[in-house]
DNA sequence: AAAAAAC
């Protein structure tokens, strides 16, 4: 371990020299690539392009536009379908900067949109230190989650926001709650009762500190207190009146329930009540806890607000139900990618073989820094220790079996640009805002189709490309056809062989779900291209039956 | 459908 921490820090000096020759050689010929990239590019390797054997197939890899086109279709009557008396539809954003996108509203006395921030002024008393942060911190143009669900949330509206990854979705709500709140609680405000006025709860420690951050950027100027919730700070606030002068807790759920059962913290006068990666707080694990604290807010004038990328049917009616006259809005697709975000899909064969095929992308020119997730809290670190063992430098892990220490220094690494390789697990896919990540690599797949958008929308951000490539095994194969789906849907190409994968049966995903993968493990340590890519009978069992199917999938939930 | 994350 200790060898390990050396490794990554050591031989940053000599390796940024090639870096910097390898983009300039990417930048010059940035289409044209070895056969090497090629193929971890997503194309498959002669001899295991399945396409081919597929019926009717006609050789390589291309775009399955037919079937893009009746994915788009469907979409459009399911969309459509959804009839119900108060559903607006429009194009949303005129700027020529940025590409449309739709946005879908429903529910009753929906406020109009909002083109700009200065329009916020006028219609709702937006202050002008508010206004001048946006304009500080380069919030020149609402984005379409923003032009929408500011106005509905200054009307003291609930609301349920479906917008994809990296479209601005935590200033949505920021910008309303401290609008609202006026003057600190410290202060002689009538209004504004005794204790916390606003919560924003979140599913990870990191990503609750960076709402903090840009809750604090926004706020400057004025004497809120806006706490983020830790064991630290969850101490100072003993006394009751240091507590009441609190305006804003951003928190994770379980700090904040242990918080409220210790008696460290009242929520009767909450009036805002936010919950980020909203399909995540509500699923099994949180919701109790999302419950407890739901009960503790009594304030009669809560305003509720859940937002994220992906919302499953199940997740939204919880939500709905949650919520009081809810307006809901959804920007683009829901659950699905950014379009700006190339995704490919790379066959591996089987979990040894991912390694070397890693480590032949990682000595090629690449864009960093790279995200790569893993399953498991052992499959990171051993990932990360390889890496590093293979000389790949300036390598990162971070996952929630780390100290919190280790935990934020990983995640300041990042933000400064130091690491070039991040290795995590599913702590990271949501929500984290690295501006800079250029490539994430689903090492091992994704266990479902929220996962495989969340994580790859860590790339793409606010109007930047994204590269997303995703390695599947053979053992994979009952949830491929799922994400296959998803890249169809915003646009990637996908081989047509996998789109003719039968869908598997609930037994079959079951049995082959139980298939424990190990750690990461190298003994030969070198291993070549060759043995990379083994030969193989792929998915097997499927390929035997390709069934046209009558019920195109789209939204695997 | 399943691991990870939350204290």
């Amino acid at each position: 371990m200790e060898a390990f921490q050396l490794l990554s820090r050591g031989g940053a000096r000599f390796d940024k020299k090639r870096f910097q020759k390898d983009v300039s050689l990417f930048s010059k010929k940035p289409a044209k690539s070895g056969p090497v990239e090629k193929l971890l590019d997503g194309e498959l390797p002669g001899e295991l392009d399945y396409f081919k054997y597929a019926a009717g197939g006609s050789g390589k890899r291309k775009a399955d536009s037919e079937g893009t086109a009746k994915a788009l279709k469907k979409r459009k009557v399911e969309e459509e379908e959804e009839d119900q008396d108060m559903e607006e539809e429009e194009e949303a954003d005129d700027t020529p900067s940025r590409p449309r996108q739709r946005v879908v509203t429903k529910g009753s006395n929906i406020p109009s949109h909002a083109d700009t921030f200065h329009e916020l002024v006028e219609r709702y008393q937006l202050s002008s230190l508010l206004l001048s942060n946006l304009t500080t911190y380069g919030y020149t143009q609402p984005t379409g989650i923003q032009s929408y669900g500011i106005p509905i949330l200054l009307q003291s509206r609930d609301l349920a926001a479906i917008s994809p990854t990296g479209t601005g979705k935590t200033l949505s709500y920021l910008l309303p709650i401290m609008s609202s709140l006026g003057a600190p609680s410290s202060s002689a405000n009538s209004d504004a009762g005794s204790g916390v006025r606003a919560i924003v709860i979140a599913p990870t420690r990191e990503l609750a500190h960076q709402i903090h951050n840009e809750c604090l950027k926004l706020a400057q100027g004025r004497k809120w207190r806006i706490v983020l919730f830790s064991k630290a700070t969850a101490g100072t606030l003993a006394d009751k009146a240091t507590r009441d002068k609190v305006d804003i807790i951003i928190s994770t759920p379980l700090r904040l329930v242990a918080s409220l059962r210790s008696g460290g913290v009242e929520l009767n006068n909450v009036r805002h009540l936010i919950l980020d990666e909203a399909d995540r707080m509500l699923d099994s694990e949180f919701f109790p806890q999302v419950e407890e604290i739901l009960a503790a807010c009594s304030h009669p004038n809560l305003q509720k607000a859940v937002f994220s990328a992906t919302l499953p049917a199940g997740a939204e009616k919880m939500a709905m139900q949650m919520l009081k006259d809810p307006i809901r809005v959804v920007v683009g697709l829901k659950d699905t990618p950014l379009p700006l975000i190339s995704q490919s899909l790379t066959y591996v064969a089987d979990d040894p073989s991912k390694l070397p095929s890693l480590l032949t992308y990682l000595a090629q020119p690449y864009n960093p820094p790279v995200l790569i997730f893993t399953s498991s809290q052992p499959r990171a670190t051993s990932l990360a220790q390889e890496l590093v063992l293979n000389g790949v430098s300036n390598v990162d892990c971070l996952h929630a079996g780390m100290t919190k220490k280790e935990r934020e220094d990983a995640v300041s690494r990042m933000r400064k640009g130091e690491s070039w390789v991040m290795v995590s697990t599913e702590v990271m896919a949501r929500g984290m805002d690295f501006k800079g990540i250029r490539e994430v690599i689903n090492y091992d797949f994704p266990t479902s189709v929220q996962s495989y958008v969340h994580r790859i929308g860590r790339t793409g951000r606010a109007g930047r490309e994204g590269k997303a490539v995703t390695y599947f095994t053979d053992d994979d194969a009952p949830f491929l056809k799922a994400i296959a789906n998803v890249l169809l849907q915003s646009g990637s190409t996908v081989p047509e062989w996998i789109l003719k994968l039968p869908k598997p049966s609930k037994l079959k995903r079951r049995q082959m779900g139980k298939v424990k993968r190990a750690e990461i493990v190298n003994p030969a340590r070198k291993v070549g291209r060759s043995d990379a890519i083994k030969k193989r009978d792929m998915v097997a069992g499927s390929k035997r039956r390709v069934v046209r199917e009558t019920n195109t999938n789209i939204m695997a939930e």
